[in-house]
DNA sequence: GCGACAG
DNA sequence: ATCTTGTCGC
């Protein structure tokens, strides 16, 4: 699983995050209490076919803010070399990821996200950097890691504890501190939607606070999973649905169908 | 051998 | 991540 790239990335950023450059709020708009100025909030996410372990989706979606409404979406297939590990995220998914940002940039550049909500973790990781903040680092977008399982790390563990912590959190919004046995708070545990019980962990990426990650996340959550990450999720299966239907339909020779295939020679010349 | 395991 | 429809409940 060699990646040159993201590995030095990684090992470059070890000082700023043990300094907390990241965890600082860097945008103006993060320091309004009511996001004024935040008109555009991205979400990526990849999706995975059942028996293919090389094929994948990923996506990019912006919604507006705050009516979260889908701006754009961008839905590629991929071909995934990097296995999943946990702790590693980053080094199957980012690469995709990094390239649907260049590519928004690139034909759409009003609409780049001030914000990319990340499936997964930021600080919240072995090292202090899942992809969250690997994903912020090499877009240097203010990024935040929206994860729906905890990472068990620096001694936080899904105990008794941790579960009887959940059920402290009584209404949508509530949340409590992830602590590590260092003593730093990784990340923030989040109920947000009233009618699961089961929470987010919410963890800084990059160039944002964990408060105004929280808030944020908080406030584009129309159920458990805030809505851009979860527009992501739902198109990329979408995509994969269709894309595997896609050969079962071409089988049928029709003959209208002449018109079409002279179109594709054409366009391929 | 046993447990842990973001997506 | 994925396998998976309807169904019980607020």
């Amino acid at each position: 699983m060699a990646a040159p790239p993201e590995r030095r990335c990684w090992e470059r950023e070890q000082a700023r995050l043990k300094a907390g450059v990241v965890e600082q709020d860097t945008e103006e708009w993060q320091k309004d209490p009511n996001f004024t100025g935040l008109e555009r909030v991205g979400g990526v996410d990849l999706s995975y076919i059942k028996g293919d372990d090389t094929s994948a989706c990923a996506s990019l979606v912006v919604l507006s803010y705050p009516a979260l409404q889908v701006l754009y979406e961008d839905c590629r297939m991929v071909a995934v070399t990097a296995p999943y590990v946990a702790g590693f995220l980053a080094f199957r998914e980012v690469p995709f990821l990094v390239e649907a940002v260049q590519r928004l940039q690139q034909e759409e550049p009003k609409l780049r996200p001030q914000v990319l909500l990340v499936d997964g973790n930021g600080l919240l990781h072995h090292r202090g950097f899942g992809v969250a903040c690997h994903l912020g680092v090499l877009t240097d977008l203010p990024c935040i890691g929206v994860a729906k399982n905890l990472l068990q790390v620096d001694g936080l563990a899904r105990d008794e504890l941790h579960r009887e912590q959940i059920r402290s959190l009584q209404r949508s919004g509530d949340t409590f501190p992830l602590t590590g046995t260092s003593g730093r708070v990784l990340g923030m545990v989040l109920r947000s939607y009233n009618n699961s019980s089961k929470p987010l962990y919410i963890s800084v990426g990059h160039r944002v606070s964990l408060d105004t990650a929280v808030r944020l996340v908080r406030s584009c959550c129309r159920y458990r999973v805030p809505e851009p990450i979860r527009q992501a999720d739902i198109r990329s299966r979408e995509y994969i649905r269709k894309q595997l239907c896609a050969p079962l339909e071409a089988r049928p020779a029709r003959p209208e169908s002449k018109k079409e295939a002279e179109l594709e020679d054409e366009s391929d010349a």
